[in-house]
RNA sequence: UGCCUGAUGGUGUAAUUGGCAACACGUCUGAUUCUGGUUCAGAAGAGUCCAGGUUCGAGACCUGGUCGGGCAACCA
């Protein structure tokens, strides 16, 4: 299956092979995704669900997903449920049953009472201002807290007692007992535990003292038997204290996780920080964490994403350490190309005007028969009303067109997608001066596929009007102006926010198939671009999504030759 | 003034581990087209952060710089 590609390996994939080359843990392989649920996933977890789960199917083994719950101040169940869809949706299945950091609080509790009888733990009584003056700086050393020389005996009572719940929130943690000089800050001492009167999503208040994760990462792994345990860049100053509470702990004879820091993903004209989202949902500059405009993935789910466009733009992007922003043209590439192939085609006005052909009998209707997408022939037929009144898109008509304009413009021919070749003889405005109405005549001789070889330069989509359906329909943009959000420390995120990034249209004239169109279904909108069904559309009002726009050579062009 | 880490077309990612820089997106031509979409054919665009060195040969190795990212939560 996947010996037939040839493509080079990532370095992620390389320290894989040779882990199965030397095996030095036999055949098996072992990851996983290990979200915190404190929000919604972005599309920068995706990248990791694609590459975690990714490497679990191509070597043969598993991965395992596993919610890394040690901060119940965070954390919430409401987000476990959205993770799991996110996951589900992207196609990949973990390993098992879903596992969670909080299911080892017990054997955690267990190792820190060994540290600390190993003499490689200690209760710290001062607040976190101490500790963290205490500290140092990366340039200069840290100085040891005055009770780290306790006894065992009272350190064991001590963290006894703060597991008893004795204690309140603040006033005592649990240290290693590493190297306050380090010229790693992580490993200067770092705390293991604290005490947290709080309600955990999972295990209520059975706890009061809760794991850091320094402490609780890698042993988590190292229960599950993750051989590559994949993180971001962020973490990398962590790994010789991973390593070092592994040294601990791990018994030579059992899987020992190997930490891997790959760079995350940064998108142009967005943000990627929980933070950052979450402040744009908290005050209200989207309307949700799955606001279409948003880079989450149930945004882009809504938005009308789908889950292969994602795998695909995953696999395109290719892992590695250096820091990049990712345009987003190429996200749109996935997207288009599988939208493509996938989405029915559809005739959908945004902007009507009228167009009234003269000639046709006036109370004609006939059948008009229409492939359903021309990249997808077992899609079939459909068969639309064409009769003497239609709209078409306003822009497709212009009073004095230019040169290069292949549409419709007093005296020039177009052909109706589908129907006759029409002429404009004449049009009507309105007091303001709008087009209200545009008079044309057809010709008979020229209904499509019945071999007229006459030929024009363009081809219009229409609705017909007495059959036309209105809805109402969103358009995005990009939700910030600039491409780099974070290039300039000094300006806040909030100010680069586009204003204009969601338009909302209505009374726009839909073809009648659509009547029946459920949310997340997925059209091509004839030359407009693809569109889905929001979740906010009613049989009395049908509400759509713009997800992306098609390529359009005209519209630059356009551009160029009016500068 | 420390530690960790990175640097290849506009953007990403490669280069079979020392053999004369490839692929994708984007851009630009042209063809086809009843979607100015798709498809097809082609082009431009980097000499690999800089300076030395090793070598017949360096994007890969060595030395020294420069620039970028990360690290001082009882967050993950």
């Amino acid at each position: 299956m996947e010996a037939a590609e040839s493509k080079t390996l990532n370095f992620i994939e390389q320290i894989i092979e040779e882990d199965l080359a030397s095996q030095k843990n036999g055949d098996l392989i072992c990851t996983r995704f290990p979200p915190e649920p404190n929000g919604y996933l972005h599309i920068g977890h995706a990248k990791s669900i694609c590459l975690n789960f990714g490497l679990g199917q191509k070597y043969h083994g598993k991965t395992n997903l596993r919610f890394d719950d040690t901060n119940p101040s965070k954390e919430e169940d409401k987000y476990v449920k959205a993770i799991v869809e996110d996951v589900k949706w992207l196609g990949f299945n973990w390993d098992g049953d879903i596992k969670y950091t909080s299911d080892y609080f017990n054997q955690l509790y267990q190792w820190a009472i060994e540290f600390i009888k190993k003499g490689l733990a200690y209760v710290d009584d001062q607040k976190s201002e101490e500790i963290s003056l205490q500290r140092g700086t990366p340039q200069k050393p840290g100085i040891m807290s005055p009770f780290r020389s306790r006894t065992i005996e009272e350190n064991l009572e001590l963290f006894e007692r703060m597991y008893k719940g004795e204690f309140p929130d603040g006033s005592r943690v649990l240290r290693a007992k590493a190297d306050m000089s380090s010229p790693n800050m992580q490993l200067r001492d770092p705390v293991m535990y604290r005490i947290m009167h709080s309600t955990h999503h999972r295990t209520g208040d059975l706890w009061c003292i809760y794991p850091m994760y320094d402490f609780a990462h890698g042993q988590s792994d190292y229960i599950e038997g993750i051989t590559h345990s994949i993180c971001t860049l962020e973490f990398e100053n962590h790994r010789p204290l991973y390593n070092w509470y592994l040294d601990k702990i791990a018994d030579s004879k059992k899987v020992r996780p190997q930490q891997i820091e790959f760079a995350r993903l940064n998108l142009s004209y967005t943000v990627m920080s929980k933070r950052k989202l979450l402040q744009l949902v908290e005050e209200g500059n989207v309307s949700g964490w799955d606001d279409p405009r948003m880079p989450t993935i149930s945004g882009l789910r809504r938005r009308g994403y789908t889950p292969e466009s994602i795998r695909n733009f995953s696999e395109r992007i290719g892992v590695a350490k250096r820091d990049n922003i990712i345009d987003v043209g190429l996200l749109e590439f996935s997207l288009r190309e599988h939208l493509n192939k996938i989405a029915p085609r559809v005739m959908a006005v945004l902007d009507p005007v009228k167009l009234i052909i003269t000639n046709y009998p006036k109370d004609k209707t006939e059948f008009i028969e229409l492939e359903n997408n021309p990249e997808d022939l077992s899609s079939g037929t459909r068969e639309l009303p064409f009769g003497r009144e239609i709209y078409i898109e306003r822009e497709d008509f212009l009073e004095d067109p230019p040169k290069k304009f292949f549409r419709l413009g007093p005296q020039r021919e177009v052909r109706l997608k589908g129907a006759y070749i029409i002429k404009c003889e004449d049009f009507k405005k309105d007091s303001e001066g709008k087009i209200a109405e545009v008079y044309c005549s057809y010709d008979p001789e020229t209904k499509s596929g019945t071999g007229i070889s006459r030929k024009v330069k363009g081809t219009l989509h229409w609705v017909s009007a007495p059959q036309a359906i209105d809805a109402e329909i969103r358009i995005y943009d990009r939700l910030f102006s600039v491409e780099d959000t974070a290039a300039d420390k000094d300006i806040d995120f909030k100010e680069l926010i586009n204003p204009n990034s969601l338009q909302i249209i209505n009374h726009c004239k839909l073809e009648p198939s659509l009547a029946s169109a459920k949310p997340e279904d997925k059209f091509q909108f004839q030359r407009m671009g693809y569109f889905c069904v929001d979740k906010d559309s009613t049989k009395e009002k049908l509400v759509f999504n713009r997800t992306v726009p098609l390529k359009d050579g005209w519209n630059k062009t356009n551009i160029i030759a009016n500068v």
